[in-house]
DNA sequence: GACACCCGTAACTGCTATTGTTACAATAAG
DNA sequence: CTTATTGTAACAATAGCAGTTACGGGTGTC
């Protein structure tokens, strides 16, 4: 895996757990599926967690599973749960150079930060069900 | 300068040589002018020539100047210009684990294609121009 | 109680992307 | 010829991230 696998990850697992939602599934069966390591997925669905989307249970016959139902899970919530920032740069902004440099610097951040909420905007019209329907409903994608 | 500074670095550049679109720049003055340096300022700007979007000239008294007006550069011009992919992860696609989870990574890149699309669309309808313009349309912004 | 199972986390490694920096050839103006 | 400036290559330093090992803390089964 290489770079916003996060995401990736996350979103492949929440589908794949619609699938079965009886059963916890553990850090390992859901690595294994995705191809990645136990503590990598704990750290991702940990997230998760924090965030309400998931529950997870410790010890003998525990594991993770749907807080609730797909169809009302977003692309939003994942995204944020994640605390992920694609556009705007998290942190710094430095308050040094010249004065028509920070004017630009409010002015082009604020801008991120509408673009990221558009991003957002789009995010939340996405569900995690939508995501297993687009195979039914569109059966040959491409070309 | 940290993340995603390429973007930052370019809007950065063309909203303030708008400011002064007769003289040519030099990388060195735009690099002192946004706290970077000369050779990263000429990469990220040479990215924008690529696409046409900057013209810039060698030798004595050469530099960088706008190939055409702040209100014909759209975001997404910039953001192409640049290459930058930050949705969908560029490159990979593992062809290994179940079929299932074969399924699902085709829906979910579809997924982050289409959210990708999405956001290339609502960074055309903001240009370079109305970077500048932010400020004097909503004096205070914040709060 | 002993044991097996599973999450939660810390700590460390290795890889990759990115920025910063130096150096130098190529080009253009005076 | 000298000076200014881009275009690149090469390299170091840094940061983020996936992967891995290790272990503590719960929780069910026997």
């Amino acid at each position: 895996m290489k770079r916003n696998s996060r995401l990736s990850l996350a979103l492949h697992t929440l589908s794949h757990m619609a699938f079965d939602t009886e059963d916890a599934q553990t850090s390992a069966d859901i690595a294994d599926h995705a191809g990645t390591n136990p503590v990598v997925v704990r750290r991702v669905l940990g997230k998760l967690r924090s965030a309400g989307l998931l529950l997870s249970e410790r010890g003998h016959s525990g594991g993770w599973r749907l807080a609730r139902e797909t169809k009302h899970i977003t692309l939003a919530d994942v995204y944020d749960a994640l605390g992920e920032s694609f556009v705007a740069p998290r942190g710094q902004t430095d308050a040094r150079t010249c004065s028509v440099a920070q004017s630009l610097e409010v002015q082009v951040s604020q801008i991120m930060k509408d673009i990221e909420e558009s991003l957002v905007e789009r995010l939340s019209r996405t569900t995690i069900a939508d995501i297993q329907n687009s195979t039914k409903r569109e059966p040959s994608h491409a070309h």
